[in-house]
DNA sequence: CCATATTTTTAACCTGGGTTAATGATCGAT
DNA sequence: ATCGATCATTAACCCAGGTTAAAAATATGG
């Protein structure tokens, strides 16, 4: 079976309004959600009341907490729609379980999960290796169409900087 | 069959000097590594010529280049090892399409693959959320035997910080 | 055990981005 | 169209960590 078949048969669709949240940091949530429509931000609310921005997610992605799907620990970060959403919720428990008797699904799996690490071994080596002026710049090379659909006080902290930090990068040459 | 069973009927057992190179940023390695006995790193070098440290591999732990191995790109990073090591090194690509037709491979791949793109997460919020010195303080606290096993130039490249700064950080109260 | 290399610390100075706060620009709901 | 809320910019000041360089402490190979 096609992987997104088995996501539309053993899930469920759901409608969200712009501003809801799918779970929040702090929550348990065994649940993978797959994007039909809509933007969405993966946050943290850290320690001294900031906030930063782990990732933004955009239709076809696929977003849930894995530290609380798969060990059944609590959400590190929560998740929120930037615009109204359409989204097909389901269980990662469900998904390992059938993805071990299933060989199509597990292929899948494989598949996904290693594009999944490929792109956070991408922003650790943004983090970790640039400055908060050379990731804006990749950003604006590599997602241009991400600048046009969320504000820019939001682009800040997803680079990890603050607001004022930011505008001050753009307006330097 | 249990994966390091498979892991050592596919795989070459190799033996590294310290300081050797597995491989080195740029190069096209297609293998990951099962580490049998030593300490390595993982690391970057910078467009500025400084290096920073990706991670720091143990025995037990497996390491390559997903990108190289999967995407057949070049290595973003260096692999050395800091001590004599035993290794076994096999290729990626195989793994993957052994795990299509052999669901306890695929399984593995999924318990593997899992709990990587977990750690990378896990390395992600430290790097965003987190002040070097809340990363060091963490560090120490999660991973004391680390400190005792690299030097503190290392942990300073693994902090993203300079070894200067680490030396402040470690003398301030 | 000595000589050399590497690691760690210290000091002086610098800078990117944080903080606070005020101002203006936009957006959205009524 | 208007009001309140959010967003973006600017300015003044601050600070964590970078840079450079030198000294002190440790390792390491012969």
């Amino acid at each position: 079976m096609d992987f997104f078949e088995y996501i539309k048969q053993v899930g469920n669709e759901i409608i969200l309004e712009k501003g809801t949240h799918l779970f929040r940091q702090g929550d348990e949530n065994e649940f993978l959600h797959f994007i039909k429509e809509g933007t969405l931000k993966a946050y943290y609310n850290n320690a001294d009341g900031k906030e930063t921005i782990k990732s933004f997610i955009m239709p076809n992605d696929i977003i849930g907490s894995l530290t609380s799907a798969y060990l059944g620990k609590k959400c590190s970060f929560s998740l929120k729609c930037l615009s109204d959403c359409k989204v097909i919720k389901f269980s990662f428990a469900k998904l390992v379980i059938d993805s071990s008797t299933n060989q199509q699904i597990a292929n899948k799996m494989v598949e996904f999960l290693t594009i999944f690490a490929m792109k956070k071994e991408q922003r650790e080596y943004e983090l970790l290796c640039l400055s908060a002026e050379d990731r804006y710049r990749l950003l604006v090379n590599d997602k241009p169409d991400l600048l046009e659909m969320v504000t820019q006080n939001d682009i800040a902290k997803y680079l990890g900087i603050t607001p004022v930090g930011l505008s001050r990068i753009k307006n330097r040459q």
